[in-house]
DNA sequence: TTGAAAGCGCTACCAG
DNA sequence: CTGGTAGCGCTTTCAA
């Protein structure tokens, strides 16, 4: 089934075929009128690969991501992909579960659909395909990793800020025993987020013990980690977790040792998740506006189909601290 | 960038090129050498939509999916993605967030994408879509619609079977009233869910009153609905929710109000997702095996990649009750 | 083992 | 306003 069996049917040429389904209106009304009915009686689908490649653009965007199942994820997905259908485009997903392979593998594909733009959203980025990247000259926006070049734009959350905000925070409500936790690939040698609560707490509570932990991202990561650092005896009195994912296990693994939530033991995730306001009891968090990230990614990838100017090449973003009940002063001894 | 390049610096023509690249093992070593030193430098991706266009092949499955937020549908896609991924496919994901516009473009970017199948897991389905689906001859799976064709295989759950499951239990645990909360696409005049959980109340619980009330699916809406249905002063002893999704919602709202779950009011969800065992209480619930979906899926559409027996044209699925701390007796008044 | 060339289905330009 | 037709980049015979 094609543009040319569909041309024969309403007697005219595939051009005048192709006019009408691309809705260029020098077609005679008639003659439009023809052409639908054949394209309805034949259940004709155009061709989409052909279209792309006859045609040359893509009106297709794409995202990779980490972990679809973190809400996180979602929500600037789901804000990325309104605008895009907005102005006429699709928008391709595609998860990586955190595998270095299957992110080299995405974005390869990516790359062989041409899309028209690539937003990036995962943890870790290895410099050769920052570099495939660059070259193929495909618009892309990273975020929370690589640096901005002339394809490449950055939107990046002042991570270490919000942590520094929740340990002051910990820190003024008594707590000098703090746990992090994270989630492997949060937790590498290089990890900025780790790295922003060892400084930070050798900085701003400095007599503080502290022990860190990880496991998976998401309930079951956060409550393993939770579970294993109980079982080395450390006792702190707030946990402070890489996002609210992990936070939600952690409430978890708390609940089921009996500890209480703050009375013993103060919570606080990062990214104030809708789930972190369903938590029992309600986590304390960063804020991070997955919808602003999502509509500046949209600007960023097809700058064009925007009004206002380009917001430039790179943005940081600052975490708000979100007081709920997951946090209280610190029990005393 | 294309083979041509790619031909010219190779020192070699577009079907060797071609033949490299495909892995077909005729070409000597030295120039499959040569090749690939030429793709490296130039950093030449193939183009996706050209090789489909020729090859006439597609190694591509579509999903659509009516809200990618809620994890029972994230958890299908995912095992349906691994087993693709396995034997050499990607699979598209779409979202239609219950929005049937939403549903028809996603189908009809399918089809025009030629893709070798395509699984909906969506709650509604339009007879002319499906039609459509069954006229482009695209071997389709259903999940909980449709009915099979040539074309087109089938898997559903026994919604009804796990309600009565439920409402029994409930019942013998002295529960008389009842309430139902939906989410809207499940509350329709023509839904089973809310009619299957009418017929059984009536059947197995002939005196109960009972009340449904609905809004958004997820956490947002089951909160909502269970303010709504509070608001009318009616007092149910249990609350079916349609889906655990909703259940976590609704219990939230329950504490709010400062009712005990199970001791006031007792809450069952459906699907067993993740997050049930992570409520407070951890969630009596239905169990349905997405992974078994999934790889259901994945046989039905693309059966010459399995071994065993093609299961069928259509299969059902019983859930199974899990019990939890989210049910009790009912209080007496 | 390799090359030449005919499409795949569509768009877009040039005529008429 | 409509038709003819040259590609888009790749795969796949058919020959060599």
């Amino acid at each position: 089934m094609n543009l040319e069996e569909v041309a024969k049917r309403a007697g005219v040429s595939t051009a005048t075929v192709s006019r009408v389904l691309n809705n260029i209106d020098v077609v005679r009304n008639a003659t439009r009128v023809k052409v639908l009915r054949a394209v309805q009686e034949l259940n004709y689908h155009p061709n989409l690969h052909a279209r792309t490649l006859a045609g040359g653009k893509s009106r297709t965007l794409g995202m990779i991501v980490s972990n679809m199942e973190n809400p996180f994820f979602f929500d600037v997905f789901r804000t990325l992909e309104a605008d895009a259908r907005l102005q006429g485009y699709d928008v391709f997903l595609a998860n990586t579960d955190y595998r270095p392979e299957q992110l080299t593998r995405s974005i390869r594909l990516m790359i062989g659909r041409r899309v028209a733009g690539l937003a990036v959203v995962v943890s870790e980025m290895d410099a050769d395909l920052i570099q495939e990247l660059t070259n193929s000259k495909i618009p892309t926006v990273f975020y929370d990793v690589g640096t901005a070049t002339r394809n490449i734009s950055n939107i990046r959350v002042n991570y270490r800020r919000g942590i520094e905000q929740v340990v002051e925070y910990l820190h003024s409500l008594g707590h000098r025993k703090l746990a992090f936790i994270g989630h492997h690939s949060a937790l590498g040698p290089t990890s900025e987020r780790e790295q922003a609560f060892l400084d930070t707490v050798s900085r701003y509570a400095p007599g503080a013990e502290w022990r860190t932990a990880a496991d998976q991202d998401g309930l079951e990561g956060g409550r393993s980690a939770a579970r294993e650092l109980l079982a080395t005896g450390f006792r702190p009195t707030a946990i402070i977790c890489v996002n609210d994912f992990v936070a939600a296990g952690v409430l978890r693994e708390l609940r089921q040792h009996g500890l209480r939530v703050p009375q013993d033991v103060s919570v606080t995730g990062f990214d104030n998740i809708k789930l972190s306001e369903f938590c029992c009891p309600p986590l304390t968090t960063l804020h991070i506006p997955r919808d602003r990230i999502g509509h500046l990614m949209f600007q960023f990838l097809a700058p064009e189909t925007h009004t206002g100017k380009p917001p430039g090449k790179e943005i940081m973003i600052d975490p708000e601290l979100i007081l709920r009940e997951s946090t209280g002063p610190a029990a005393s001894e």
